[in-house]
This record gives structure tokens, C-alpha cells and sequence, in this order.
DNA sequence: ACTCATAATTATGAATTCAACCCGATTCGG
DNA sequence: CCGAATCGGGTTGAATTCATAATTATGAGT
């Protein structure tokens, strides 16, 4: 970072913290900061060129967001999920987000419809090249297009709290893989419903759909 | 390393900006300290006796619950909620805490019923003497007892940051008042329900419940 | 050789110090 | 007389320093 630190002025400010728990958060579900292992702060302030006081700033968020441990006295590891997790946090994730999907079948106007098209149909293409990295980002841009309909911030929100958490299983980047038709089909049963404005038959495609993610871990492992 | 036994002579040491944080929480659930004013972290940190440290580390968590707005460069306050946030937040209340009931309701034992009967008659005693301080905390405590019962510790952590954000509205302690023989009336419906090992009943009690705790509060409003 | 006790090292937790920025008041210019 | 720029006080944000507790290493004793 260069020190042509220009007239920042009237532009939302970030805090030094804030950015080191992007950071921190992008390393932690990319699998280089593993579940279990712990952060060894000097190395961390030394490699972003800033001192404790942000970086212990951050890891209390990220503590409170459960991504990360604290052990008073002893310092703090990346958390590790047990099976038990998953059986508490899917449930939890299909009753918000099947909420999500019946309000967004209620709500969607003929815009959203289209921009729902245009999701799925890139999803389809994706599924057909078998590019599973780009299948996983459109499909996050679509559940989060989903959640934008319904409206309710506050539901987006712990929604997307839940789901970072359980980005803390490798196996959730992998298990896509050999679901890439399945979860292609799931999809096409929510995207009708949606279209048809029906929102218990959206509900329940939503529902269905993230039970399905559940076993499918289960599968790998 | 030899020795199994580590050193576990400190069991549960608390951090410092743990401690302040909940103590900021409870001056805030207060209304010592009111939605929309600015903390000052000086007169703070002179009446704890501590640093600034702690203290700003504290923030950083509040502000992650909700309870606090960073506002980089200019201090931090303490969140207001609008009728929209409301709006926003009791239907997903209703929809986690139903889910609670239900699985409370199918899984809860004898003992389990025994500690319900129990609370519940507190409560019946504790509205026959217009206690409405004391409702508010066994009333608390009964919801929590559900949440236990359900046994999945995830949910109750999202249930329990969701009313830690309602907390914010000083409604919330007040409206209970003109409630009291209403609310009890859908608790008795509610713990019938899970008397009889009837899922979907409670589940229906408790969403009706929570609902018309939202209506009650647009009342005094 | 193994165990236990003790000392050295290191890391954590918190206080203190330093720099930069925001806000309000005053002054200068139109 | 009003508006804009500037200066100063005070607060925030981050680095540094210090104290304390934990872990590792060392060495003596069995």
C-alpha cells in the first residue's frame, strides 16, 4: 500500500480491522488456515505489515462469528465442525432459506424472473462444461438472489452468518462435484415454482434441495 | 508429553473484554445507555477502571451482534431498530422458535415436562401478583427451557442473537404489561401441546405466540 | 532411562504512547 | 453581513511497550 492515501473523505472508510478479517475469513475457507490449527499472530503481523491491535481486533469478530475459537490465555484456533454440526446447521439452513424461496415466489416481479432465468440458464451451461468452481459461484449468487427477493435483511443476514460457518468443511466445495446434476435438477423444481408464483411448492423445492446438500456430505465422507 | 492430566487448573478464565462486553449489553438492554447516542469511550473506560484496549475490542464484538454501529473515523453508537426491523425480525423468531417447539415437543421426557409444569406455574403465580418483572425473567427462562429441550445448540445460538437484537426496543419489556393474561393463555395452549407430545400443535402455539407479541408492540406505538 | 522439578523462552493480555483525523470555533475575504 | 478557509482541541485508530502466564527446555534425582 503505497502512501498516495488521497482525499479518502466522503467514501465509507473501512477500518484496518475490517480488512484483516476479510482477509483472515478468505484464507480460513480456502483451507490454508485449517479447522484446529492455530493462529500464530506474529507471523500474521509480520506478513500484513500491521501490528497486534487490528489483527487481535479481528479475531474477536471472527470468534464471534464462530470461525474461529478463543482459549483465553493460550490463544485461538480455527473451529472445527463436528458431524453433529451439520445436523444442527442444514435443518436451520432449509427453514430459513425454504422461508426465503416461499416469500421470493410471493414477491418476484417480471424482473426478477428474468434475472432468475438468466441465473439458471448460467448454471446449466456450467453443469454442461462440468466447471464446478464457476457452478459453485453462480449458485451462491443465485441462493443470495433468492434471499434479495424475499426482502427480509435480517433473515439474509443469519442466513449468510450460518452459511459462512459452514464454509469450515473442505467438503463443502467438493461434494458439489458428483451433485452437479442433482442439485441441477433441485434447482429446475425451485426456479418453476418460483416462476409460478407458488410458494409452498418453492418452499419445499428449497427445503428438499438443502436436505439433499446434508446426505450428500455424508456420501464423501 | 507425559502427564495426561494438563493443566486445567484455570477452567474457564474469562477474557476482560468478555466481562465488558457484557456489561455493556446489559446497560444497553437497559436503555442506560439508548438506541442512537454516542459511546464515549473515555468516560467508559475511567469508570471500569481500564484501558481503552478492552474496551474498543468489546465494541468490535457488540458491533458484530448488531447491538453497536462502527462509524470509521467517528466513534460508534448504539443501534436503532426501525418498525421495519421488527417486521423483519419476529416472523424469523416465529419461525426458529416454532421449530424449537416442535422438536421440544417430540423429544422432551419426563423430567423435561416436569421442569415445564414447573416454570409455567411460576409464571401463573407471577401474573396473579402483577409481577411483570419477574414474568419478564421466568418468561425468558421458560423459552430458553424449549430451546434446551430441542437440543440443537446452533438454533438456540441464532434465537439468541435475534433477541438480543430486540432487546434493543424498549417496547420489548414494556408491552409484556397489558400482555400478561394473553401471553399466559398461549402458553398454556403451548404447554399442553408439548404435554401431549403434539409437534405440530406446539409449533403452531409458538408462532401464534410470537406473533402476537409483534402486534402487541405496534399497539402501545 | 525415566520422571519430576525448575529455569528460560515465548506468547498472550492489557496499558501506554503516538499519529492522524474529525469537528467546532475563529478569522479572513468577498 | 455572510460564507469559506484555517487553526486548535479533542477523539479515534494503530503501534509500541510492559507484565503476566504458559510452554518448552534443562537438569537433577530416583
Amino acid at each position: 500500500m503505497t502512501a498516495a492515501t488521497g482525499p479518502r473523505q466522503t467514501i465509507a472508510r473501512t477500518a484496518l480491522f475490517e480488512e484483516v478479517a476479510e482477509r483472515l475469513r478468505s484464507r480460513i475457507f480456502a483451507h490454508e488456515l485449517r479447522p484446529g490449527s492455530w493462529i500464530d499472530e506474529q507471523a500474521l503481523t509480520a506478513e500484513y505489515g500491521i501490528s497486534r491491535t487490528p489483527l487481535r481486533e479481528a479475531l474477536k469478530v471472527l470468534a464471534s462469528e464462530g470461525l474461529i475459537t478463543l482459549r483465553p490465555g493460550r490463544g485461538c484456533q480455527v473451529t472445527e465442525l463436528g458431524e453433529k454440526d451439520l445436523d444442527e446447521l442444514f435443518p436451520i439452513l432449509a427453514l430459513l432459506e425454504g422461508r426465503c424461496a416461499y416469500e421470493a415466489a410471493e414477491r418476484a416481479d417480471a424482473a426478477h424472473h428474468a434475472t432468475i432465468r438468466t441465473l439458471h440458464d448460467q448454471l446449466e451451461a456450467l453443469a454442461q462444461d462440468g466447471d464446478i468452481a464457476g457452478f459453485f459461484e453462480v449458485n451462491q449468487r443465485f441462493h443470495q438472489l433468492v434471499q434479495e427477493i424475499a426482502g427480509n435483511r435480517w433473515l439474509t443476514q443469519i442466513i449468510q452468518d450460518a452459511r459462512k460457518v459452514l464454509k469450515l468443511t473442505r467438503f463443502h466445495s467438493l461434494f458439489m462435484a458428483g451433485r452437479l446434476q442433482e442439485s441441477l435438477a433441485e434447482h429446475r423444481e425451485l426456479v418453476g415454482a418460483i416462476l409460478a408464483r407458488d410458494p409452498v411448492r418453492a418452499q419445499r423445492a428449497m427445503e428438499h434441495h438443502l436436505q439433499q446438500g446434508r446426505r450428500a456430505i455424508d456420501a464423501i465422507d
